[in-house]
DNA sequence: CCCCGGCCTGAAAGCGCTAACATTCAAAAA
DNA sequence: TTTTTGAATGTTAGCGCTTTCAGGCCGGGG
């Protein structure tokens, strides 16, 4: 297997006898071209399989055909829905999708960001509000349009699209406490270098106090995004408090492990305790009973998010530069009022 | 907010007092710069802000830090863990993902490849064995260290890793038939455009074959990936099976559906039905009871991809070309012996 | 009949880097 | 001392495209 020398624009524009602005035009504003030029092009294109250097392309023109996207990790499932939304609306529009994964770690996104950014794209989507001041000052300078997403509490660099985890979190427990229940644990994703989780467990204290119900410190546990950590957490918060009533999860996953625990352990849900989560993701409408839980927007922040970007890399202005989709408070069969 | 002209190379280059190869040389190959002069350019570089032009850098060089991967879906979690195990090699040794989703269609594979290579990638991943012609072609002439992940049974472009789609499902028949099960149903997951499904099916159907079990093409239904599909294709199979003793999914979302399913209308599983399912995610273990199932290297898929590639790019062979990673059994209380 | 303007095509000049070769200079070798 | 050597830096020439500006050709208006 040699090495063939790459086929370039001008072998091909040589073979359908013209200059290469042609067949550069052909790609690119094919109307500019007659129709007979053009389909001679076509066909040289198509005898010697020539594939376009995009690199050059992007070197001459300026400007690329690649949005970079940084979210925590991909292997949970809400930033996966995110991504297809954003493919769903890039891949139509002709970009390409630079992806990075930060690990919950703003030192690791913004050298992410760095390394990102010497490709050039057309435009970046960073997941939340709270970055490294280093990565504030690249985003600022890149000069490109920057969305940030999943949070609108807060300043954004340039935009940014998402809803309020505070508000959301806060009406769960208003929902718990409007239901009957009075002892509510809080168990929180950990809250390092995410906003988001701080922003939801802020909005369960300031719920849990203006509600007037008890603020105990053992009513709230950080936990790691697991099943098993659900599980656990269930268990110590069922240990330390006797009267608890309701456990509010921040995630659905950390609720399904809880949940699954409680009827390992035959505690009756949601006759002995209640379960709530926060992300609607498909199980749990699936699990029995079903869980009640926040259902939020996560394929249309990606999309939204895509279409901001496609609308201010072609040109035009985004009104508003803060975009507040909203979420839902889905009440299923894990949280009735007790006895 | 005007536009700044960008800091260029030659910018940093005449603050430093140096020539811009040398700029080049700093952040290239620090080693070949005496200390202070590196220094002197490092400051000059963080003075201005400069962020590398890899556009630029990778058209003079020939060569880009940007390896292509196409997935079916972002959304299944399974595909998410391959992508998980590709940039935690990726992104220790200096590269990107260019990422793309081809919906489970040959046809946008094949528009996504020429757009992707049109990026000059170092290296390309792509899920299956199974492409579109003008797929293949482009991929062997590309140029470039081309992997292929997911399916092992087949003729690779050039590299594969995975693992014998036909002799777990092959496998896990043999077992659940060991376990005295004799009417055993199986779940597919579409099979078009999908090289690893058409596997499964077919080492089920072997399977039967060879243990001389029924065969009645009632045992044989199709479905989409998800909860409800999985419900209701067990549904269907009792109807119309009366003596069904056993349901093997082709995957754990449609294998874990049917046990839901099971659960919401009475059927005792594994009693009167087992069930198995495939993928072993982590779902799997959480449920009740245990899913018995098919555990796969779903991440060390995509970081033998990777590291398969990087080798590749630094110019060294691989061998073998084609790597089985194997699977695992997991046997679980959803399946034991009926009756 | 000539000029103007619209349509199509082309020539020249980079885009911002790096490869390849050239040069410099001081220390080691002869 | 002279030559050799090698480390450090610089010069030149593109990488494969697109931008910008020109030019040729045609038909309609003056």
């Amino acid at each position: 297997m040699q090495k063939k020398p790459p086929v370039r624009m001008e072998d091909v524009a040589r073979i359908a006898g013209v200059s290469s602005i042609t067949v550069s035009r052909v790609l690119n504003q094919p109307g500019k071209v007659a129709e007979e030029t053009r389909e001679r092009v076509l066909n040289a294109i198509e005898a010697v399989g020539y594939v376009p250097n995009s690199v050059a392309g992007s070197l001459a023109s300026r400007r690329t055909s690649v949005i970079a996207a940084l979210v925590p990790t991909i292997t949970n499932s809400i930033f996966a829905d995110t991504i297809h939304g954003l493919t769903d609306v890039l891949t139509p529009a002709g970009y390409q999708l630079l992806l990075g994964a930060t690990g919950y770690s703003l030192e690791r996104e913004a050298q992410l960001i760095t390394a990102l950014l010497a490709q050039r794209p057309a435009g970046l989507l960073v997941t939340g509000l709270a970055h490294a001041e280093r990565a504030r000052t690249l985003m600022k300078s890149a000069g490109i349009p920057v969305v940030e997403t999943w949070n609108v509490q807060g300043e954004a660099v340039d935009m940014a699209v998402g809803f309020s985890n505070y508000r959301a979190c806060y009406d769960m427990v208003v929902r718990l406490a409007g239901n009957g229940h009075r002892c509510i644990g809080f168990v929180c994703a950990p809250t390092e270098a995410n906003d988001r989780a701080r922003e939801r467990l802020r909005g369960y204290r300031s719920a849990i106090r203006d509600l007037g119900l008890p603020e105990r410190a053992e009513l709230v546990r950080e936990a790691k995004f697991s099943f098993h950590a659900g599980a656990e957490s269930v268990n110590r918060m069922r240990a330390e408090v006797p009267d608890l009533d309701a456990v509010f999860c921040a995630n659905d996953i950390l609720a399904i492990g809880a949940l699954f625990e409680c009827q390992r352990r035959g505690v009756d849900v949601p006759g002995d305790l209640s379960i709530a989560g926060f992300d609607d993701v498909e199980l749990a409408s699936q699990v029995n009973p079903g869980l009640t839980t926040v259902r939020i927007p996560r394929y249309e922040i990606g999309r939204e998010a895509a279409r901001m970007l496609m609308q201010r890399v072609d040109g035009r202005p985004v009104s508003p530069g803060i975009l507040d989709l909203g979420f839902e408070i889905v009440e299923r069969q894990s949280t009735v009022r007790p006895g």
